[in-house]
RNA sequence: GCGCCUGUAGCUCAGUGGAUAGAGCAUCAGCCUCCGGAGCUGAGGGUCAGAGGUUCAAAUCCUCUCAGGCGCGCCA
C-alpha cells in the first residue's frame, strides 16, 4: 500500500524535473507515512522539506509544485493539500480503499503474505534449552518468539527451518545422569549417595529414576545397554518436546552436539581450521581463539587445561555449519542474559571468512509472573522456578502465546496470571479472539436467516459509507504492510498490537450499527466487510500461532 | 570498573527524524426491549529520567549525567 502511494509521489516529482521545476538529480529518501490526525489525509509526505535544501527554495513552494503534479493523473487520489512546514497530505478516493476490500476476499488466506523474502533459505535458532529439566516461562517466551517469527517469515516469502540446538554433550548432562542415578539408588537400591550442591535437584529427576526402574528393573542385565545419561537426556527431551507441542511449536531439525559436532568430529575439524588460519594460540595448557582480533573484548578458551572442550568450542562449530548449510540468515533467539555471547560468536563467524551480518540475534527479556499484582517468585532454587506446562495448563496455550507476544522481545514483560484467565474485555487475548467470536456469530445468525455469505459482484460497496466502515477498511488495507514490517524488523509483537487494535475498532461499529437488518443490500454489504476483518483477524493469529474459536 | 539493554500518563507498554506524543488497564461519569452487555460512549491524566549537541524538524540520532536490569569464568 505504501509503496504504491510512495510510486505516485515519484513520478509527481519526475513531472516536476522535466518541467524544470526541480533540479535535484539524486532522490532523498523521502518518508511516505500515514498521518496520526484525519485531517492530515490518508497519507502524507516529507518529500518537499527534504528538497528543500538543495533547491534553495521554501519546503512549501516545492511542496506546491509536486502537489500539483499528483493531482493531476488522479489515480484514486481526492485530495492534495500543502500542510504545516511543508507536507503534502494525500486523500484517497474510497475507492481506492474498497479495492483492498476487494483483495481481501479474493486472496482470503493468502491476503497479508509476501515475497519479500523470495525464497531466500533461513534459519532460526530457538528455545534450545538444555535438556537438564523442564522449560520454564522464560523459555516459554523465546518459543512463541521464535515460532511465531518464523511463522511471519515465511509468510514473507522466506524458506524458514526451524531448530532446536541440543546440548546433549558436557559437563550438564554428565550432572544430570549423575543425579538421576543418585536418585534411582536412593529409591531403589537402599543407597544413601551423597547429593552434591550443583546436581540437579527438581522432582522430575526422581521421576526420570522411577521411569528408568520401570523400564530396566526387570532386566538388570540390561542396565548397563544404556547409561542414566543417555536415558535422563532422551526422556527430558521427550518432556520438552512434548511441552513445546502442546504450546502448539514444532521443529524441523533437532540438532545434537554430540551426534552431530563431537561425535563426528566437527569440532575438531573447526578448531583445526582455525589454527591454520593462525587465529589459536596455547597458554596455561588451554588451547585459545584469537576473539579479539575480530572485536571481542577477551580471547576465548576453545580447550581447557584438562582437556574438555568449552561450550564455545561447540558453538564456534555449530555456527560454522550453520553457515555451511547455505542458509542466507541465520538468526538466533537467545535469553538476554546470553547478550555477552554475541561478541565471540560474531568473532567466529569473521574468523571463518563470513560475513557477520547474516547473524541476527533476538534478545529475549525476562518475564516476571504476576499473580493479583503480586511478582510469583522465579528463583532457580528448587521448586520455586515455574514451568511453562505449569502456566500454560493454567491459563491456556492461546493467552500464553498472546501475552509473551504483546511486548518487544529485548523489554522486560509482565504477565498477569490472573488477567489472562479473565473471560472479560479487559482481557486483550479474549477482546481479540471475542471480535473473531463475534463475527462468527453474526454471520451464523444471517445464515438462519436465509442470508449467505455475498459475492464480491454483488456487493453495492458503496453502501459501506460510514466513517467507522471506512475506518476499517483502511485497517485492513494496512494488514500486509504490518507483517512486512513485522518480517523486516522481526519484531511479532506488531501483529499482536494491530489485531488489538482492529478488534478495538470492530467492536464499537458492532455495537453502533445492526448488521443483519431488513434491508438486504446493507445487510450484503456489512456482512462482506465482517467477513473481510473475520478473514484478517484469522490470518494474524494464525501468524501468532494462536486459535480462533468460533464460539467461546 | 567495563560492555549490552531499559527509562514515555497512576500501572503495563506502543511509537521505521516529522505536524497538537498514543493504546490498554486503573479512576471518574454515563449507556442494557436490539445480530453474544463476555460489549459500548465520554472525561481527566505527560518537564518522553536529566543536561548539552546535530537538524528546517528529536521520544527517536550523538555526548555526558542519574536510575534500574543483565553480562563480564579454562560454567552452560
Amino acid at each position: 500500500m505504501i509503496a504504491t502511494v510512495a510510486d505516485i509521489v515519484k513520478k509527481a516529482i519526475e513531472n516536476c524535473k522535466k518541467a524544470g521545476d526541480i533540479k535535484t538529480e539524486e532522490l532523498p529518501d523521502i518518508v511516505i507515512e500515514k498521518p496520526k490526525r484525519d485531517e492530515f489525509g490518508d497519507f502524507a509526505t516529507n518529500a518537499a522539506m527534504l528538497l528543500a535544501s538543495k533547491e534553495e527554495k521554501p519546503p512549501r513552494q516545492i511542496a506546491e509544485l509536486i502537489a500539483r503534479e499528483i493531482r493531476r493523473p488522479s489515480s484514486h487520489v481526492k485530495k492534495v493539500d500543502v500542510a504545516g512546514p511543508g507536507f503534502i497530505n494525500i486523500f484517497m478516493e474510497d475507492g481506492y480503499w474498497f479495492g483492498f476490500l476487494k483483495d481481501v476476499h479474493g486472496l482470503k488466506q493468502r491476503y497479508g503474505t509476501a515475497d519479500i523474502g523470495a525464497g531466500a533459505k533461513i534459519q532460526i535458532e530457538f528455545v534450545s534449552a538444555n535438556p537438564t529439566g523442564p522449560l520454564h516461562i522464560g523459555h516459554g517466551r523465546g518459543a512463541a518468539v521464535g515460532d511465531s517469527l518464523a511463522n511471519i517469515l515465511k509468510a514473507t516469502g522466506f524458506d524458514v527451518t526451524k531448530e532446536y540446538y541440543v546440548n546433549d554433550a558436557g559437563r550438564q548432562v554428565r550432572i544430570l545422569g549423575e543425579s538421576v542415578r543418585r536418585r534411582y539408588d536412593e529409591e531403589f537400591g537402599g543407597k544413601k549417595a551423597p547429593f552434591p550442591e550443583d546436581f540437579y535437584k527438581g522432582d522430575y529427576v526422581k521421576e526420570v529414576a522411577r521411569d528408568y526402574w520401570k523400564k530396566y528393573s526387570n532386566t538388570p542385565q540390561a542396565v548397563s545397554t544404556i547409561t542414566f545419561q543417555e536415558f535422563a537426556c532422551k526422556a527430558m527431551l521427550e518432556r520438552i518436546k512434548k511441552d513445546l507441542k502442546d504450546f502448539g511449536v514444532e521443529f524441523d531439525n533437532w540438532f545434537s552436539e554430540k551426534k552431530e559436532l563431537r561425535d563426528n568430529g566437527l569440532v575438531m575439524t573447526a578448531i583445526n581450521e582455525l589454527e591454520k588460519k593462525g587465529f589459536i594460540f596455547s597458554e596455561d595448557d588451554a588451547q585459545w581463539f584469537r576473539t579479539m582480533q575480530f572485536g571481542d573484548d577477551k580471547n576465548r578458551v576453545l580447550s581447557k587445561a584438562d582437556g574438555e572442550l568449552t561450550y564455545f568450542a561447540s558453538d564456534v562449530a555449530y555456527h560454522r555449519e550453520k553457515m555451511k548449510r547455505g542458509f542466507s540468515t541465520i538468526v538466533n533467539v537467545w535469553g538476554a542474559d546470553h547478550h555477552g555471547y554475541e561478541a565471540r560468536v560474531r568473532a567466529s563467524l569473521k574468523a571463518f571468512g563470513y560475513d557477520d551480518n547474516v547473524l541476527k540475534i533476538i534478545f529475549i527479556q525476562l518475564v516476571t509472573l504476576l499473580r493479583n499484582s503480586v511478582p510469583v517468585p522465579m528463583g532457580k532454587r528448587e521448586g520455586e522456578f515455574v514451568t511453562l506446562r505449569q502456566v500454560i495448563d493454567e491459563v491456556g496455550k492461546d493467552a500464553c502465546r498472546f501475552f509473551f507476544l504483546m511486548r518487544k522481545s529485548d523489554t522486560h514483560l509482565e504477565f498477569d496470571l490472573e488477567l489472562a484467565k479473565k473471560q472479560a474485555p479487559e482481557n486483550p487475548v479474549f477482546y481479540v479472539q471475542y471480535a473473531y467470536a463475534r463475527i462468527c456469530s453474526i454471520i451464523k445468525h444471517a445464515k438462519e436467516k436465509g442470508i449467505s455469505l455475498p459475492k464480491t459482484e454483488h456487493i453495492n460497496i458503496k453502501l459501506l459509507s460510514l466513517k467507522e466502515e471506512l475506518d476499517i477498511i483502511k485497517k485492513l488495507a494496512l494488514f500486509p504492510d504490518i507483517v512486512k514490517g513485522s518480517a523486516i524488523a522481526m519484531e511479532p509483537h506488531r501483529i499482536t498490537f494491530y489485531l488489538q487494535e482492529l478488534a478495538a475498532l470492530f467492536h464499537p461499529y458492532y455495537n453502533k450499527n445492526r448488521v443483519v437488518t431488513e434491508d438486504i443490500q446493507i445487510t450484503n454489504a456489512r456482512l462482506y466487510l465482517c467477513e473481510a476483518v473475520k478473514i484478517v483477524m484469522e490470518n494474524g493469529l494464525k501468524l501468532l500461532g494462536i486459535s480462533t474459536p468460533e464460539e467461546m
